[in-house]
RNA sequence: GGGCGAUUAGCUCAGUUGGUUAGAGCACCUGCCUUACACGCAGGGGGUCGUAGGUUCGAGUCCUACAUCGCCCA
């Protein structure tokens, strides 16, 4: 019997348990991927590849935390998982940090220097450096970044299988991400257009519709009179840009505005410029917006393109890529004039004051130069706030420029994306409503191009002409085995490397792709889906997509697009939608503000399992402020669980196994608390196999605090100090066993690191457990199955209203729980009073009840099943 | 302006399909160093569940309107 008794330590110190586990888990491998085992016992994560060059902050361990607890959970349930993780390294975040880092700038027409040495934080005004030099800098600080964060998952205790790690912008991705692209070029999902885009002036590149962010600005109406053709009368339109006047193309108002309905067919003649438009009717002119007039630029947005679409106007661009106002001329109306102008010279004077200025300065000019000309201004301007749109990351409005670039066909997929939406299950449910309201406000196709350096290149060649001229409609298109490519470096297959940019010669497309252009294609850079059939049909689609709500318009949105797109799938089953954490005054944590917390000290003073604890209470998609009183919780229930396993294996630890285990528990007790534990199980498997970690923590820790700490634990003591082997002591010591191994399995998920450390002191070797307990099986009723339920339903209830009756009569008469009772009399139905004759010995010796009579009357209050007297020294109290 | 969500104790949050007296932790107060734990134990005070209507025998829970906050979109 006398097993050699565990020596254990003697305070919970969280990070000598951590260090030791994480060397431990990373050499047996417990969390790799098992290749040989089929699509159906298999559980896959398409993990959210981080943006490694944000800063870190708490959000990171909030929202990855979840994905790592039902990770934990499915393992647990003997599932083989693969849960991958990359990084989002390429893209504007990165060179932006490069930029700021070094204070070097990418001009693509530098040569590279030998001698230019990288400094950081150097002073002065930005070095201009080449491609190949700027992408290299980026390299070098994505490697540093990768290695915070891999830092902090590792220390976090996230499962991943880091033998499935990426990065968006390594080789394999760049390959996957090309790949995509050329076969969507193929089947014409993939085409090319010169057309008005939206266009960022500081980062001199095209965007897409799902990043844009609407600012609300302020601005003003300026009232400007627009001469009839042919007439003396004027019409007042109210404009908010009028440095776009010389872009003026048409003038348009609503067919039934009974004010201007006589101008219809007429010309406008444009103040300043005189240029001669036409006036049009068109529905979406609004009668009520400024002066119901409304004029049309090439462009000022994308109503304007939509009019200059339908009819047919002809392009004035005046604003360049940087946000300048070009060089144009105006001429008198011949053929091929682009600037007309009723009298060139007069508009020509007026535009060479705000040729080559920044917008913002040509609408100061603009306004300053219409009042001097008398008769221009209506009316003074009006002050309002409106929306414009911005570049999530920029800090100017967005511009509307043409430009030949790449798109992927998303408007005429409308329809089946909604209904992929649908197949998919959101949790928590309403955030597919997010989805489908996003999808049916689409109205571009996804532009693909980025004017930018550090990315995946758009993986095209085209033929330069003799004349030299760039045959863009005649793309050169890779074989699949080149891939990866960068067309800037490598030729052709037909040409070599002198033919570049020569007439008679070849090109390459000088653009990356927009980063969720590889960032949505994450489960086929996991799967390897599109290289190797085999892996791929063991992993997709995936099990589930975690990730944060204000990024389903983009992330999950492209991700479902790209499936769809190659292979008419859904790519997840489900979409699981963590929360923020926002401070403590209810507002988004951000940089800019000031009010991020950064996560690494959080764990050097709570602990891992602390912080992760903190993650857990918050429920699926629910945003939460930041309290730091969490993690302390977080860290009491680690103490608690330490001391309350040193003590309960202390209980039983000096018998042999063998004489242990469900036969053993013949005690009313024992199998009232059993009866406890069943429920408990259930429902947190129930809670788990929704995603809903935080209900399965609540109920595994409400349990595990007050029925097997507060109440058995010391219900058990008595029997537990017997001093030979008794009926009594082995069916107590069997109950704390199997009850304290499930609810150290329980736990397993939310506190890794600290269950691991319990489960070695005793249960890794025990038959049909694991060596880990995170390769052990979830609890289970089976466990529990050979014991019987207790003789009477409400043993429990029973009991415990005793044990709160006599603790209540010391407390209030200030006394210690160790002071004696005279006597406990005790009324009740006869079923309860005979189930309380079989545990009432577990209360009487831990209270040093003295007597207990069963003479008390039935309680008549109702939910009271036990009416208790107890005599307490001299007085007594009724309870 | 539209959509989605939130609003419960001083704070952070639970509250299953409508059903006894609305819960927990923290904070506060009172006891208790009880042979795992004072990072603990036993008690206590504290809420007209955002507001106003409605449905129902019965509403924190369902419906309508409004207010405040957040996110997404126009």
């Amino acid at each position: 019997m006398d097993a050699p008794k565990t020596e254990l330590p003697k305070n919970y110190v969280a990070k000598d348990i951590e260090n030791r586990w994480l060397s431990q888990w990373k050499t047996d491998r417990i969390y790799s991927w098992n290749p040989a085992r089929g699509r159906d016992e298999t559980f896959v994560v398409d993990t959210p590849p981080p943006t490694v060059s944000g800063s870190l902050h708490v959000g990171h361990l909030f929202s990855y935390s979840h994905q790592d607890f039902i990770v934990r959970y499915q393992r647990m349930r003997g599932k083989n998982i693969f849960f991958p993780i990359g990084w989002d390294d390429n893209g504007l975040p990165t060179e932006r940090r490069v930029q700021n880092l070094f204070n070097v700038k990418c001009e693509p027409h530098v040569h590279h220097d030998p001698n230019f040495k990288p400094e950081r934080g150097r002073k002065g005004d930005p070095t201009p450096i080449n491609r190949k030099d700027f992408i290299r800098l980026c390299d070098e600080v994505t490697k540093e970044d990768e290695e915070a964060f891999r830092h902090l998952w590792t220390r976090l205790g996230l499962s991943y299988d880091w033998e499935q790690e990426y990065a968006t912008i390594d080789e394999h991705c760049r390959r996957i991400s090309q790949l995509s692209f050329l076969e969507l070029l193929e089947k014409g999902e993939v085409y090319q257009a010169e057309r008005p885009v939206l266009w960022d002036v500081d980062f001199r590149t095209a965007i897409a519709q799902a990043e844009l962010v609407d600012k609300e600005v302020p601005s003003a109406y300026h009232f400007l009179r627009f001469g009839v053709e042919g007439t003396k009368d004027h019409v007042v339109i109210a404009t908010t840009r009028p440095e776009l006047l010389p872009a003026c193309v048409a003038v348009l108002v609503h067919p039934d505005d009974e004010r201007y309905r006589h101008l219809v067919g007429k010309n406008a003649v444009t103040p300043l410029f005189h240029a001669p438009v036409p006036i049009k009717a068109d529905v979406k002119a609004e009668p009520e917006k400024g002066t119901g007039i409304v004029m049309v630029c090439t462009f000022g947005d994308q109503t304007d393109v939509e009019w200059w679409k339908a009819y047919n106007l002809p392009t004035r661009q005046v604003v360049d890529r940087d946000g300048h106002l070009v060089g144009v001329r105006f001429a008198a109306a011949t053929d091929g004039e682009t600037f007309v102008s009723l009298d060139p010279e007069a508009a020509n004077h007026v535009y060479a004051q705000i040729h080559g200025k920044y917008v913002k300065q040509a609408r100061k000019i603009i306004v300053e130069l219409a009042a001097e000309a008398g008769n221009v201004i209506d009316r003074p301007e009006e002050a309002i706030t409106h929306a414009v749109k911005f570049f999530e990351k920029g800090d100017r409005p967005l511009e509307l420029i043409p430009a030949r670039q790449w798109f992927t066909r998303i408007l005429d997929h409308r329809d089946a994306l909604l209904e992929q939406g649908r197949k998919i299950a959101w949790h928590p449910s309403y955030m597919a409503t997010r989805y489908q309201h996003w999808v049916e406000g689409l109205n571009q196709d996804w532009c693909l191009s980025r004017q930018r350096f550090f990315g995946v290149p758009i993986p095209v060649w085209y033929r330069v002409a003799d004349s030299g001229e760039t045959l863009f409609d005649q793309p050169i298109r890779p074989r699949k085995e080149q891939l990866p490519i960068d067309p800037l470096d490598d030729a052709p297959d037909g040409y070599t490397a002198d033919q570049r940019d020569v007439p008679g010669g070849f090109t390459g497309d000088p653009d990356v792709l927009d980063t969720w252009a590889t960032s949505s294609l994450t489960p086929q850079i996991a799967t390897h889906g599109p290289l190797d059939p085999d892996r791929r049909q063991k992993l997709f689609p995936m099990d589930i997509r975690p990730q944060s709500h204000e990024i389903i318009r983009t992330w999950a949105f492209y991700t479902i697009v790209k499936a769809y797109l190659h292979e008419r799938e859904i790519p997840w089953k489900n979409v699981v939608i963590s929360g923020w954490i926002l401070d403590p005054d209810r507002k988004k944590m951000s940089k800019s503000q000031g009010n991020v917390v950064t996560p690494e000290p959080l764990i050097d003073e709570f602990g891992a399992d602390s912080v992760r604890y903190w993650a857990a209470r918050a429920r699926l998609g629910v945003d939460t402020a930041y309290d730091e009183q969490i993690f302390k919780v977080g860290k009491k229930l680690c103490t608690k669980l330490f001391n309350a396993s040193k003590f309960a294996i202390g209980r039983f630890d000096d018998i042999d196994p063998a004489l242990l285990g469900p036969d053993k528990i013949t005690h009313e007790t024992d199998r009232a608390v059993i009866a406890e534990l069943r429920p408990v199980i259930e429902r947190a498997t129930a809670a788990f196999d929704q995603f809903d970690y935080a209900q399965a923590l609540s109920l595994s820790e409400e349990f595990f605090w007050q029925v097997f700490c507060d109440n058995y634990l010391e219900l058990a003591k008595a029997r537990a100090y017997d001093e030979g082997l008794t009926e009594g002591r082995l069916s107590a010591a069997s109950t704390l066993r199997l009850v304290h191994r499930a609810l150290v399995r329980l736990l397993a998920p939310y506190t890794p690191y600290l269950t691991e450390e319990v489960w070695q002191w005793c249960y890794a070797n025990d038959p049909g457990m694991g060596a880990s307990v995170h390769t052990s099986p979830w609890p289970s009723l089976a466990e529990f199955a050979a014991i019987p339920a207790p003789k009477h339903a409400d043993t429990y209830r029973a009991l415990v209203q005793v044990l709160g009756a006599v603790r209540m009569a010391k407390t209030q008469a200030n006394l210690s729980m160790k002071a004696p009772v005279k006597y406990v009399s005790l009324g009740a139905e006869a079923s309860i009073l005979e189930s309380l004759r079989s545990t009432i010995e577990d209360i009487r010796q831990i209270l040093y009840i003295e007597e207990v009579r069963f003479d008390g009357a039935a309680p008549e209050t109702p939910n009271t099943l036990v009416s208790v007297e107890v005599g307490v020294g001299g007085d007594s109290s009724g309870g």
